[in-house]
DNA sequence: ACTCCTGTCGACATCGTTGTCAGCTTGGTA
DNA sequence: TACCAAGCTGACAACGATGTCGACAGGAGT
């Protein structure tokens, strides 16, 4: 294993100083054609490649090329395919994507935040956990631009870009209603989670709008994981006064409830998923685009990045509610309209 | 915006000298109690976070702590769990992740490798692409270990961790033969992608082994998305002689043949997705653990980077072939003896 | 009183690259 | 011939951190 050549190695071979090394490197103009010629030559000689690293510390000021993503799991389809959105823009721009996982995990967070910011990354694309967000303040103070996507950070102004979690929960349960069901169950993730917090109390709001008094008994908080939904839904199923229709917080929970429901019981769920269309039945979501969050959150960062100073914006995109039959399942008081 | 405050700085405010400072920061032992206290003061005050940028150059030799994944696509669920997997291992390390997707093109993988060992990266987890990656010599040389994942990489010795694609495709093909068929079709990505060669491979071997000739019309190569696949399984099956059974290479290809796929046709499909069970007929499937992939190809690369330095290995992961109902569907020379 | 040691701290040089500026050559013009 | 402009190249310093080594104080031992 030899050690990596410099350009005081590739001058000395080229009989060149290493100024003239690095013009040619960077493509600067004013380099003689027989002069870059016997640099390139050297180069490719040696297997010579730039040092980002000595070139970042010299170049203060400048910028890394580098942006970080801090999302909750790579693993989840929502988050990889937004993540995979983030990197191609980077890519575009010519910078290069470092990623981590806080795993809903405050004290990662802070520590992942910490090692990007130390490698002085140019901005973050941050899917926040629950908690306070100020101690990003430090970095975004001394230059690090940061994009909040899918959640807001509390604690600390940033660009967003989100969904209308409340409205969409509301017109999931208006839509429920519509169908001829009052008595609808929620099963939802940790609620200290902004998105889905606000998806619970666009649940409540829709209820109290419909006139139905909303039943602790078939409420349920705080599911990780599809086993734990299908165990909640079948509990609730057991219970006196079962529900006759079902809202799932995000996929993960749809799948598990889907997973333990009968067919006449009505589903929608939040977070579209593969397949979910060549289930039977199939199932109804609210569907969020991943990717056109991705690359509006990156667009967003990278304009910062290229010196947007106007205050921060937070875009709202669009869902979707995809009636596919999991959803459109008639209850009791359907009166035939649909 | 402040600029970001440097030791110096902090030096001054301490009323010590930048070494004291460094000394502080990294925790190393000799300085006394009371003037490491000014030191924690003036970080705080400042908001002081050390630059690795400069600690890098100077530590030549040292580690980055950082690694890289090139895979891909990054959306890809197969491959999003391998990468959640090996940064899972990387932050056990201390190490970050710098994450990169190919999307199957040797010149976009060049750039990014080269990115990536421009910013002095301590290893690299690389899902190749196919064609020659002799370009990585280079870098292998001076210093950047590297270790394939699922597929090796040609032109270079590396250690890589893959499954037994020809075995399990082969195994795939008794299965269904077992079953009764003798008219398999064969439907998959790009041949020039190691693992598909090699399963395709496997199949052919298959059936010569089980005395079927092998017939061009029922094999179909290239198709990249589903709905290509389901095209192509239509196709075949409006055909003269159309298939009993059908082998997908791998998942995108299998929920496209699923898709099109009358009840009575048997599957197999390369890797496990989500909700394979609980669609109608479940699939069966040969199913591989990316998790179990990501976190084998990340420790092997640590070995490497602290110091390891015993021949390239190849690690052979198993795969499961999951019986749940489409590859048991029997054909039409079942004996009944399953 | 002298040496020797231990413990604490700072000065200096250096990592690889690049911004700045000065020096050199060449050719053209008065 | 003298002079200047333009084009090409190199010397030097600096980015922020840290490895090395030496300075200095205070205490122990003779």
């Amino acid at each position: 294993m030899t050690v990596r050549p410099t350009m005081k190695d590739v001058a000395r071979q080229a009989g060149v100083s290493p100024m003239t090394v690095s013009r040619v490197v960077n493509r600067e103009p004013g380099v003689l054609p027989g002069t870059a010629a016997r640099v390139h030559r050297a180069i490719r000689t040696l297997g010579y490649q730039r040092d980002d690293v000595a070139r970042q510390l010299r170049r203060k000021g400048q910028l890394t090329q580098t942006v970080g993503i801090l999302l909750d799991n790579v693993a989840d389809p929502f988050m990889a395919s937004l993540a995979s959105a983030v990197e191609d823009v980077a890519r575009q721009q010519g910078s290069v994507v470092l990623i981590g996982s806080s795993r809903d995990d405050p004290v990662r967070e802070r520590e992942v935040v910490s090692a990007f910011t130390s490698r002085r990354i140019d901005g973050l694309i941050l899917i926040p956990v629950a908690g306070s967000h100020r101690f990003l303040r430090n970095a975004v103070a001394t230059g690090t631009r940061v994009v909040c996507a899918d959640r807001s950070a509390s604690g600390l102004k940033t660009d967003a870009v989100v969904v209308d979690n409340r409205g969409s929960a509301n017109r999931a349960i208006a839509h429920l209603v519509a169908h001829g069901h009052r008595r609808i169950a929620y099963l939802g993730d940790r609620l200290d989670i902004r998105t889905i917090e606000e998806r619970y109390a666009g649940y409540l709001t829709a209820l109290e709008a419909a006139g139905i008094p909303a039943d602790p008994a078939i409420v349920r908080h705080g599911l990780r994981q599809a086993p734990d939904a299908a165990a909640a839904v079948a509990a609730m199923l057991a219970g006196p006064d079962p529900p006759t229709a079902v809202l799932a917080s995000n996929g993960i929970v749809g799948l598990g409830v889907r997973a333990a429901l009968p067919g006449g019981t009505a589903l929608v769920s939040f977070d579209d998923f593969l397949l979910a269309a060549q289930l039977d039945p199939p199932v109804t979501v609210i569907a969020q685009d991943p990717e056109a969050m991705g690359s509006t959150a990156a667009h967003l960062l990278f304009a910062r990045i290229h010196g947007d100073a106007s205050p921060p914006r937070t875009v709202v995109l669009p869902t979707r509610l995809v009636a596919r039959g999991s959803g459109e399942i008639p209850g009791p008081y359907w009166d035939g309209a649909h």
